[in-house]
DNA sequence: TTGTAAGCGTTATCAC
DNA sequence: GTGATAACGCTTACAA
């Protein structure tokens, strides 16, 4: 077996030596000066059609393929995509990184990942020496991360690209993807309504996340349509924790009338108060309609199955990467560049809604 | 010329002309050659005390942070660490990467995450273009990937250093981190037995994997403590899928004389047999005791929340930064170094186990 | 122990 | 359109 040498020793087209080929190789081999095989490479328009094919047919033979450290240093920027985020769901962090990669994979480009601490009084430090260090060619900002307007001026101000990924715009289009979640939690409001509830609890998010806010517009603004007036124990502050969903729960179910069907900012919240009703006897759907907000994997392993809105996370991601580095990308992906940048989420009907008690 | 500057030129520590300062600034300043200062930068042994002093009073008065890119061309090296994974389960993912984090963030390392697919054919060809492009320090590869010998053979092969995260050991020592998951599976299953337990259920996990192997081996052999001889029939193939335990429990809970008991080979599957059991009516857990293994949110979501088994994910994953790269590292990091490999899952227990009806 | 010269593999400048 | 030549910022020989 040939398989004796050591190292990378075997596939096409490694040079003398058992090296990779550089552009050295290549020019020698196609007769031209590096340069020229930098402007094939980077695809410059002041080139002859026979010299660029005498170069390609010499890059494809030798297997030639760029050597991303030196052309990082020599662009002063590196072909990375960082994603910034904080934690807010395993699962959506995750889809969005498949979708960033999906979109990317034919791309020389690659996915760095950068959890940071959104509480932490040095993010901004962090972020900058980050971004300072890696070069990156953009980065991509997670909700509720993508609310902190600071951390987009500073990328502004490093010149790195970036994507703000969020619950409604909050930048110029062009640094913007989000999703219409006021409008789909109205919806799903609306629903309750038509289905006979008149008493809607609400868990709310958060206080100073975007997200938290428009879902509880969204719900008001149904509650308004529909004429109804409810009592303030009908609002229940969380956390988008499960915990939290617990307090609320007990809080709008030992009401002495309590709500019929509550709306939960997320799926974990939504998943406490199911619990905090079978605890108390009180059957779901039939006695309590619940909701949720995220299509999480809880929303299905709970039962009964949540109904809940989903995000349309990986296309929201491979937008984002389309948005952010569409010279990099396909012509193929290039061409949905002129899209809307609002997504729309989705009502997800599963088993927790029926009509309330007595209808 | 300073005012016209774009981008960042402020910050302590920029050279002339509002750049970022170079080696060379630093050598100047501190009346030393540019080796000098690398090796003061990589902690060289041969420096006199009084020369390194000198050249980090430099450094610092400058600010001066070595450029990354540059550093990876003459290194033929990235300073980034590789996690490759296909995509087991979000949250283990996620806690992986923050232990990766953790133990690197006072490192000049970074992360770049490489979702792959475990059944694609091109997955070594895949691989391979992505080490040999990236050039990480090190890879980790994240079950089920892990057990793939060949890919480890693949980094061996290409001067990646690697380290396998599994259920068990499958390599040398210094390649492989590992769970004792066979063990923790038979104290839980003691436990039931202790309870009173004697038609016990088992949800296996996917043909192949080593992790559904080492599960199995573990309820078995405690069986074989217990001197229990369970039929066939209480043995359910699975495949980590909440649908798997659906059908799993389907099977299990129509049998005439079902388990009082069943554990499930991850807590997706748990859920799905108690999903079945609420629809039958089944009250868990007095009617029936369910484990699952991971402690995923799931185990807390769901109702009532599942007796589990945790993988001391973030351990694990610290101790594969301080394998894979001690050097990288603080010191007080590297201390750690001499440690066992095999940490230890433990046993969660909740609200779904009790004594079976009548004990 | 420290310095000099020659890369590492690419792109930018500016002639031709 | 194309090609010398000098960056890019750091490291590895090899001397001194």
């Amino acid at each position: 077996m040939a398989a004796q040498d050591k190292g990378p020793s075997r596939g096409p087209g490694r040079g003398p030596g058992g090296k990779q080929p550089t552009i050295n190789d290549v020019a020698a081999l196609a007769g031209v000066s590096k340069k020229t095989v930098s402007r094939v490479i980077n695809r410059s328009e002041f080139l002859t059609e026979k010299t660029r094919a005498t170069v390609e047919k010499a890059i494809e033979q030798l297997g030639f393929v760029p050597n991303p450290q030196a052309r990082a240093l020599a662009f002063r920027r590196n072909f990375l995509i960082a994603l910034l985020h904080d934690n807010p769901n395993a699962q959506t962090v995750l889809n969005f990184q498949r979708g960033v990669l999906d979109a990317i994979k034919d791309s020389d480009l690659a996915l760095l990942v950068r959890p940071v601490d959104r509480g932490s009084d040095k993010l901004l430090d962090d972020v900058r020496t980050f971004l300072e260090k890696q070069r990156p060619i953009g980065a991509m900002l997670l909700p509720p991360l993508s609310e902190n307007d600071d951390l987009a001026a500073l990328c502004e101000d490093l010149g790195v690209r970036y994507v703000r990924i969020g619950s409604a715009r909050m930048d110029d289009a062009k640094h913007c993807i989000s999703s219409n979640d006021r409008e789909v939690v109205a919806e799903a409001v609306r629903g309750l309504v038509a289905l006979g509830h008149r008493r809607i609890g609400f868990v709310r998010g958060p206080a100073g996340f975007r997200s938290a806010a428009e879902r509880e517009e969204g719900f008001r603004a149904a509650l308004a349509e529909a004429g109804l007036d409810l009592p303030a124990e009908f609002f229940a502050r969380g956390n988008y924790r499960y915990t939290a969903g617990i307090e609320a729960g007990e809080a709008l179910l030992s009401l002495s009338t309590p709500p019929t069907a509550v709306f939960c900012s997320n799926d974990e919240m939504a998943a406490g108060v199911m619990s905090v009703a079978h605890g108390k006897g009180i059957k779901v759907p039939g006695e309590l309609s619940i909701i949720g907000f995220d299509d999480s994997p809880t929303a299905t392993h709970i039962w009964p199955a949540l109904s809940t809105v989903r995000w349309p996370i990986r296309e929201m991601a491979i937008r984002a990467a389309q948005m952010l580095v569409p010279d990099f990308l396909d012509p193929g992906a290039k061409a949905a560049g002129d899209e809307s940048n609002v997504l729309a989420s989705t009502f997800v009907a599963r088993q927790s809604v029926a009509p309330p008690p007595g209808r």
